[in-house]
DNA sequence: ATAGCGATGTTCT
DNA sequence: GAACATCGCTATA
């Protein structure tokens, strides 16, 4: 089992933070885009009230509840796509969303993916229309799939904070910022 | 820079 | 019927 895998299947707070800072790269529809992740954050099962899994299986959730590794897609208000990578041991509902990321790599089809030049990854649906993430990807694989996670993370400091439009279990700081040692960040002005 | 608002699938009350 | 792990437009400063 390789480090990432150990990660992935390690308690889910701590699978977010050992997420930072690593690449996520997209290759679908023949481009390559590439991030590096500077903003997750971590969700559990029964006992999160704030988790998509809190009160068991459904229609929507049941990839949460795959192995670790496994691509959460869920649609979030009706419009966007938001994509969580599943962590924490198996049967154990977890997920660790992936919030916003630099851009490393195919900005050229980013760009056009998102209609725009600039904040191509500043928040988690425009992560993943970035990304091409849709919900036809739910239940894929980061490790071997179209969608992965890539090698080792860059360093920087991280900070915690409390997650983003959550209203219950508002107390937890389950959000994870990354402040990148070296490069600009010039699209990520929450890290 | 910040505030208000509309769009709308899935889940819950 | 209402809430929600959001975003981009518009208005105002």
């Amino acid at each position: 089992m390789s480090g990432l895998e150990t990660l992935l299947s390690g308690p889910v707070v701590a699978a977010a933070r050992g997420l930072l800072g690593r690449r996520l790269v997209s290759d679908l529809d023949g481009d390559r885009v590439a991030v590096v992740l500077t903003e997750v954050e971590a969700y559990g099962g029964g006992d999160d009230p704030a988790s998509h899994a809190y009160r068991g299986r459904t229609g929507r959730n049941r990839s949460m509840f795959g192995a670790p590794g496994t691509l959460y897609v869920y649609r979030s208000y009706g419009i966007h796509w938001c994509a969580n990578v599943v962590c924490g041991p198996v049967g154990r509902p977890g997920a660790v969303l992936l919030r916003a990321g630099m851009v490393v790599a195919g900005e050229e089809p980013a760009r056009r993916r998102r209609g725009r030049l600039n904040h191509l990854c500043d928040g988690p649906g425009k992560l993943a229309q970035a990304l091409a993430i849709t919900g036809t990807l739910d239940g894929d694989s980061v490790i071997d799939g179209p969608v992965r996670i890539e090698g080792e993370p860059a360093p920087g400091t991280t900070r915690a904070t409390p997650r983003v439009g959550v209203t219950r279990a508002a107390e937890r700081r389950w959000r994870f910022v990354l402040r990148l040692a070296a490069g600009e960040g010039a699209d990520n002005p929450r890290a």
